[in-house]
DNA sequence: GCTGGACCCTCCCACGGTGGGAGAGTCCAG
DNA sequence: CTGGACTCTCCCACCGTGGGAGGGTCCAGC
């Protein structure tokens, strides 16, 4: 123990951890490493070999792209709480690649020039749906859809409908409904049920069918949109989905969906 | 095209194309989305619907997190120009996700408490290696290797030599060698071959084992280092990997790798 | 002892994109 | 004509890093 040199200055330091001097003296001040001793008079900072280890973990863990916050309670953590605290990044990292999985199969569409939608403006016939509702937050969408389907199809079994099913969303989707988000399961039918049951009447629609997968969905509706706002139209809710081809009929990239809008002027 | 209503207010435009005002009065400034008209005595921005196309595709855009100044590019260029544009940004963001992966793997290993490397400091003793060298960035290292080893085995096939290949690498990995690393593969043999040979001395080294893939090395070297540094040891190089089970002998979660590095007082 | 060069200090600014808030002016319906 | 909703500009904050200015400190070689 004792015979471990002495502290050396904060350049020999950073060469030593492949840290930058700069960013050894932001983690002083953030308090995340405070150097072993800082002379009084000359405000030099001086570190002891045994501060390496914590500075290696900074390296590594900043490597990883936690927040320098989420690093101070690390180190500050006692050792069985660490997996904890890594653990919560671990999930937030895996949710970003998720999203950036989305971003990039819509950019693949993008770049690829796939991205066409042709926009028709009809009188969309009035229908009466059965129809399950659930509320969730926007990313459980695709969930909770999928759970309401299923309860709408049990309680369908036997009973006459149309294909195929629909889906019914409010317009303003990301924008008030913070804390939840109405998902609507709905199927075309006249029979009697013991479900809920909705009449949408006959509307004036902007639509568009998009073929591929549901994270490519936002094209269309950019499309839809443009399309609507460069006529100086108003789309009135709720948003509506008929799944042509849906999934357990065929592969993602061979989805088949009509989405429509109704609009005012 | 005359029947398309007035220009609107900020307000009403940003909520139009779900964007801020403070995002829409950025973009302004930023020369992105211009105002149809700004009242001269005011100061007040009106939008045309016209506009809402353009102003859709930014938040379209940045939600797939292109930066503004791509979008900027991208608005600007001509149609087929932007295929080019954004196919650039797929494979970034592309590249983005396999970083992304490979946090996720060391976060992974660190977060379930399975990243304990036991160091052992011990003598090597002298060794004669035939050697294939290649310089990469770092990044494409295991690709170069790759290669590397390929010639190797092949030069050495039906010579006589102790398994495993052996890696060695310049010690100051990301720091001087900016432009191209030496990548260097090894064989420990006595057969006089055509290839290039090594001989590293005996030497007094710090050493640990490390299993699981390649992309969690750094743990081990993490831990390698914190050892080296808090005992006031200096390292020099060039770092020695011996790939005990390599890849083709397994699966990479199974992969084992000695980790060798002298040291010096 | 002195000097030069390598090192260290603090303080400010920049990046990117967004939001908050202050303080003042503008629009429009009642 | 008044009040409330809207808009304007300007400044600051976030996060982590790097650049640079301007000035002080250390130490080896003379």
């Amino acid at each position: 123990m004792g015979t471990v040199p002495d502290e050396m200055t904060i350049g020999r330091f950073a060469r030593l951890c492949r840290l930058s001097v700069k960013q050894l003296r932001h983690y002083d001040e953030a308090g995340l490493l405070r150097p072993a001793r800082v002379d009084p008079a000359t405000g030099y900072r001086y570190y002891a070999p045994a501060q390496a280890r914590d500075a290696l973990t900074i390296a590594l863990l900043r490597e990883i792209d936690l927040p320098l916050a989420v690093i101070t309670a690390v180190l500050a953590a006692p050792e069985p709480d660490r997996g904890r605290l890594l653990s919560a990044e671990r999930d937030r990292l895996a949710d970003r690649i998720d999203r950036d999985r989305a971003r990039l199969a819509l950019l693949d569409r993008l770049a690829s020039g796939h991205a066409d939608h042709e926009v028709i403006r009809t009188t969309e016939p009035a229908r009466r749906f059965a129809v399950v509702r659930a509320t969730a937050d926007p990313g459980r969408i695709g969930l909770a859809y999928g759970e309401c389907a299923a309860q709408l199809l049990a309680t369908l079994a036997g009973q006459s409908w149309k294909p195929p099913l629909w889906g019914l969303y409010p317009l303003d989707l990301p924008d008030d409904v913070a804390d939840g988000l109405l998902v609507t399961a709905a199927a075309e039918t006249d029979a009697i049920t013991t479900l809920e049951t909705v009449e949408l009447p006959a509307a004036d629609v902007v639509t568009t069918v998009h073929d591929g997968p549901y994270a490519e969905l936002r094209l269309a509706y950019h499309t839809l949109f443009a399309w609507i706002h460069e006529r100086g139209l108003t789309p009135v809710g709720p948003v509506r989905e008929a799944y042509l081809i849906g999934p357990g009929e065929a592969e993602p990239t061979d989805l088949l969906t009509r989405l429509m809008l109704e609009v005012r002027a």
